[in-house]
DNA sequence: TTCCCTTAGGTACGGTACGTACCGTACCCT
DNA sequence: AGGGTACGGTACGTACCGTACCTAAGGGAA
């Protein structure tokens, strides 16, 4: 019977069959068996490309994970922050979040597949950048470590919580507690392009 | 043949055994067999008490790590506060932190168990009031969450390096950047009783 | 076309460790 | 005594990782 399928091909229908495995049981239930059951293969094939069965559950991750935020513009420096902080909680609590928890808890003690864990994370939720251009619209200018306070205290409430979504009080209280207060003290003086930054308003929800 | 040890005698010594073993090889070399064998028992005694091996883990990890912080005095608000980091970052790349580390990655999803780990660890190293109170002493009034910034961005690092060890520089970033700035931003007027808070000073290392 | 080399596919292991089942026996209590 | 409860010993059943070994396909070079 001909239809061998061979190199790309093959590695394919492998990760598409991982994501699919991923997306059904999460990380856990992801089995070097399954996986190559799944695909139509067997196990050889899967170790000729992958060393073990957390760079398999990264690979198919990172393929599966490849959006990218889109930098909120909601008119007020204090409606773009909370956009970024409720994306990145919408992430974290979906089934794409819940995968990538196992992951970072599996691959929590190697450091390589935890750099391309986390260069997918930044490229979606975190990275300096984003940060970086919402503040430099309402005029402020500050270092990366500023800039990304909010996501990471945001993450820290991620470790913290068992729970997998963060109450939206929360993010408020990360903003107007903490974040507007810290930056608008960085605030330079002739900018600001029509943008207030209220540190502590109710409104905006 | 006397001797038959039961109740709180046998479960001490399987916990005995279960932190022998943690210390020697870490969460990821606890098996039920070895604590058994260890203890002199065997595998049905640990399953009755507990209901799995993260469970034995979280208990004999909490009766380990049962060691209270204390709160800093050290002359200077930025002194304290960087002590106070520094003491969670030693902690955390200790053979306990280690431990911690590994233990967190395995009840990452038991809501319970993560709660008996956090409070063990909140009573350690993150407990609102240990903030405060080093901040009181500044003349400083905080909300917990304002308080506790440093330690969550601190505790942020950990979860996003995959070394064990946050750099000093980094402790200091946190504090000069961003948590002194923070909250001098909230200093009571009549306050201070001669402590004195530079937001941004190279003094004191 | 023919030959060969790479790679897929099949199957069976060895190894480890979790969690369970069963059974006999020591200890405690009445 | 006698009975209940817990311990000790041992053997499983299950799951899954990672590896070894062999056969077969199919593409490319001669």
């Amino acid at each position: 019977m001909g239809m061998r399928r061979r190199g790309q091909e093959l590695e394919q229908a492998i990760l598409k069959a991982a994501q699919d495995e991923l997306l059904e049981s999460g990380y856990a239930g992801l089995t070097m068996e399954r996986v190559a059951k799944r695909a139509g293969t067997n196990k050889n094939a899967l170790y000729r490309r992958w060393p073990h069965r957390a760079a398999l559950g990264v690979a198919a991750y990172a393929e599966l994970a490849a959006t990218r935020t889109v930098i909120p513009d909601t008119g007020s420096l204090r409606g773009d922050v909370l956009a970024l902080l409720r994306a990145a909680n919408d992430h974290w609590s979906s089934p794409l979040g819940e995968i990538l928890r196992g992951l970072l808890s599996a691959a929590g003690d190697d450091p390589e597949l935890l750099s391309v864990l986390h260069a997918r994370v930044s490229g979606g939720d975190s990275g300096a950048g984003m940060w970086q251009a919402v503040l430099r619209r309402a005029g402020i200018e500050v270092t990366p470590r500023v800039a990304t306070v909010a996501m990471g205290l945001l993450r820290n409430e991620f470790v913290t919580r068992g729970t997998p979504h963060v109450p939206d009080d929360v993010l408020v209280e990360i903003v107007d507690e903490v974040y507007l207060p810290l930056v608008t003290g960085h605030l330079s003086s002739g900018a600001g392009r029509g943008r207030s930054a209220p540190a502590a308003s109710a409104q905006e929800r």
